[in-house]
DNA sequence: CCGAATCCGTGGCGATACTG
DNA sequence: CAGTATCGCCACGGATTCGG
């Protein structure tokens, strides 16, 4: 699963373990569903490990492996790359529009 | 976009410009359409260039940009992690559907 | 050789409501 | 608190057809 939250997922437990309701705080827009979903997937993947702490109020952390770990690390390069040539792709895209799609530009 | 075919349009470009039909038939599976499509977004997002020679027949170029290898040296971190750890995330994959999906493991 | 236009199926994802 | 279940939209992308 490439899916729409899993770098999210990532950049949040990156720092340590993490319970299920910080990440739904800390993710700005996911719901609760996706949120599982996308967790199970990483789970799948043997890429991060899901404890339950048997108390009450329920408590379940999630945390990364190591290969998960290493799988940040690379995707740094990218996130790095992106925010580098953030206003580059934006003027592109602005100056791509007004040439080949003058109608659309203000919609 | 993110989409589906970037990225082995990015590998294929990558060593230097190439035709239409060359890409068509280096990327397995794609087709007309999306090579057209994606290529258009490439374009605009300023990470490819089209040249269009004026001759009979017709020779299309595509070139990538600057930027765009700068975008395929961060992807190889990704990749090369992804080749790495194959294995490992098919073996934890089959790991947990055995342990949690039983019936579907044969399907 | 290179591409545009149209039709249409699939599934990722969101909204909502219900549980232990 | 930490999920699961059900419903439905719509954008991505495949197949096909029509040009320059």
């Amino acid at each position: 699963m490439a899916g729409k939250w899993s770098v999210q997922i990532l950049v949040a437990a990156a720092p340590g373990p993490i319970r299920f309701t910080e990440l739904e705080r800390s993710i700005e827009g996911v719901s609760r569903r996706m949120l599982t979903l996308t967790l199970r997937n990483l789970e799948r993947d043997g890429l991060v490990v899901r404890t339950v702490h048997p108390t009450v109020p329920p408590k379940v952390e999630y945390e990364l492996t190591d290969v998960a770990q290493e799988l940040y690390s690379s995707l740094r390069h990218l996130t790095d790359w992106a925010e580098r040539n953030r206003v580059y792709i934006a003027e592109a895209r602005a100056a791509y529009d007004t040439e080949h799609r003058p109608e659309l530009v203000d919609a």
